[in-house]
RNA sequence: GACGCGUUAGCUCAGCGGGAGAGCACCGGAUUGUCGAUCCGGGAGUCACGGGUUCGAAUCCCGUACGCGUCGCCA
């Protein structure tokens, strides 16, 4: 697998065991050493390691050329050996050194040890993918996918590619938009996300499809987000939630198995009430507690103004007495800046049994108050506690936040904690004209218990969608699909949206769901995600080869660039100057 | 669109109101056991760009560009 024409072995394989072989090698110049006219070193890389070429003569070779080197494999002299590296018993003999490329100076080194700017990176990405930490991600990343081929075929999935050349849908994030030249003035969208034709799909009849799909979308980009990005995108006939989660779970939990070494422990289930309740985000990072706590019952009849609200949470910090007062302040400017009024904290000090609080508001509080805090977060002599007192929403989105930011775990660290959030609701708020905000797509099978509540009380109804959580990143989320076309046009009611409306924007969805569409669902695996937290990076860009820069620029090609004016011409396009 | 941080040699960075610097890389020389080899020598800069303050600006102020992060946005 590893020998061809020009090669025999690896630059990373070679062994004591192979002491006495004839071999070739083929590589890059990692580093050269010369000692004058009667013996040089000269390290030769390629992905799968360094192998120590000794030359008795010297050699006109510089980093980064392309070499062969022909030698015989002999054990280092004693002492000689480096432990550094896995080749580093044996080192290649007696070599003919030939020159299959020159190269330029590397614009940074090929290593691992320092960074360069990132700019810099992207612009000689081939150099950049030339290092170590590269060439683990990209070939951790192709494990993945290869394991998720082969769970999804092994469960008897079929692999259909769908266009990259799709038809506008409004709503939802912003498409690119790619003008036809045949039809002057009309455009193609490329695909946010294959859902609509993988819904098309199940009426076909595959009742089991996958593919690894790119999706593009015009937004904002983030270090978890690009422009275009990789997709596990799964569909399920006959089938609910249980189904299609289960069936990913075996993808995710294979795919972690081949990038990583070991199955991830059982993949845990959370309401969506629940995940926001206890750790105030609807991606819990399971890897640590710091949980928070309902403190409604010890503040209900409290003289403390500031704790008379609908709801009142907080925790336990163990150890967090020790916190100094910038630290604490600064946890109430953000506590105040994702919109709570304040962020209370107390610093549980005494022994003995007898409680002591530090804190401002400690002369506010009753005596029993004081014992029910403690209590209640499970507290004791220094420790800290954090409370916040709001309308629920507040209160555990303010709180999960600052949990994060007291117990957040780097992302390479620590344990893998997949979880399945369910239950999200239906909708999200409503819009200026008073309509709901479809959390998910419209699409959505709401909760058959919350039916009813469409028309009187939309904004408790629960739906169908479930996320799939790791280590507190969203990697994916999925729904039961509504099949029914009465249960569709109550969700379309709710959303404001007119059966012309629904007819101009799904018509062709919706007229295909005339035809016999099977009760179905579906779920869709952010990869680059996955592969940045398996190879424990913060960013994507780091497990994406070619990625685009935070301003959707490429350093590398230049791209975007302006086109050719025939080109325009030929679209029947005109561009409008800039004003601004 | 908003806020924050950054931009000094090919790369990584120090310098923060008065001489443009270091390590690595690069070029030349020395060197028979190095492994980020070592030693000696050398070349290398629009201090991102524009404006302002000042006797004097890499340094202080304003603006712009670019990069990164966060918010908005991502049904």
């Amino acid at each position: 697998m590893t020998s061809t024409a020009m090669r025999t072995h690896l630059c990373g394989q070679l062994r004591p065991t192979d002491v006495g072989e004839r071999v070739r090698l083929c590589g890059w110049v990692a580093s050269r050493r010369e000692h004058g006219e009667h013996l040089a070193f000269v390290d030769l890389r390629d992905h799968s390691g360094v192998t120590q070429c000794v030359v008795d003569g010297s050699v006109d070779v510089r980093n980064e050329w392309v070499l062969r080197i022909e030698g015989t494999v002999r054990t280092r002299p004693a002492d000689k050996e480096n432990a550094e590296i896995p080749t580093g018993a044996v080192e290649l003999a007696d070599c003919t050194v030939e020159v299959l490329n020159r190269a330029d100076p590397p614009p940074f080194a090929v290593d691992d040890r320092t960074d360069s700017d990132e700019a810099v990176r992207l612009k000689y990405r081939y150099v950049d993918m030339r290092r170590p930490r590269m060439q683990a991600n990209l070939r951790l990343r192709a494990r993945v996918l290869g394991a998720m081929r082969r769970a999804m075929d092994r469960q008897g999935f079929a692999e259909i590619e769908t266009p990259l050349l799709w038809t506008p849908t409004p709503e939802g994030a912003r498409e690119f938009v790619v003008p036809s030249r045949l039809h002057r003035g009309e455009c193609y969208v490329l695909p946010q996300s294959p859902q609509i034709a993988k819904q098309l799909l199940m009426v076909s009849g595959f009742d089991r499809y996958f593919q690894i799909a790119r999706c593009l979308r015009d937004e904002d980009l983030r270090a978890d987000r690009q422009f275009e990005f990789t997709q596990l995108d799964v569909e399920m006939s006959f089938a609910s939630d249980v189904d299609v989660q289960a069936a990913v779970t075996e993808a995710v939990v294979d795919a972690t198995e081949a990038a990583v070494g070991d199955r991830p422990g059982t993949v845990g289930r959370i309401t969506w009430h629940e995940a926001m309740d206890r750790y105030g985000t609807d991606k819990p990072d399971l890897r640590f507690g710091l949980d928070l706590v309902d403190l409604g019952p010890v503040f209900a009849g409290t003289e403390v103004k500031a704790f008379q609200a609908g709801c009142v949470k907080g925790f336990g910090v163990p150890g967090g007495a020790a916190l100094g007062r910038n630290r604490l302040d600064a946890l109430v400017d953000r506590a105040k800046a994702l919109g709570a009024k304040g962020l209370a904290w107390f610093k549980v000090a005494g022994a003995d049994g007898a409680v002591v609080l530090e804190s401002p508001l400690d002369k506010f509080l009753s005596d029993d108050e004081r014992a029910g805090l403690v209590a209640g977060t499970g507290t004791g002599p220094g420790d800290l506690i954090l409370v916040v007192a709001d309308e629920w929403r507040t209160v555990c989105t303010v709180l999960g936040a600052v949990r994060l930011e007291l117990g957040r775990i780097p992302v390479g660290e620590g344990e893998r904690r997949f979880c399945w959030v369910t239950e999200f609701p239906m909708f999200d708020g409503l819009d200026e004209a008073g309509n709901p905000v479809a959390a998910h797509h419209p699409f959505t099978m709401p909760h058959p218990d919350d039916l009813a509540l469409m028309a009187s009380d939309p904004l408790q109804v629960r739906s169908q969608a479930y996320d799939l959580v790791l280590n507190g990143w969203e990697l994916g989320s999925g729904s039961v699909r509504i099949h029914r076309e009465d249960i569709q046009r109550q969700v379309f009611d709710a959303l404001g949206i007119t059966p012309e409306e629904a007819e101009l924007r799904f018509g062709f969805l919706l007229g295909a769901f005339r035809y016999g569409a099977p009760p179905h669902a579906g779920f869709a695996v952010g990869v680059d995600r996955l592969v940045a937290i398996l190879c424990g990076e913060e960013n994507i860009r780091e497990v994406i080869a070619f990625p685009k820069t935070q301003s959707g620029t490429d350093p590398m090609t230049g791209a975007p660039k302006a086109v050719a004016p025939h080109a325009l011409r030929d679209l029947g396009l005109q561009l409008i100057p800039r004003t601004d």
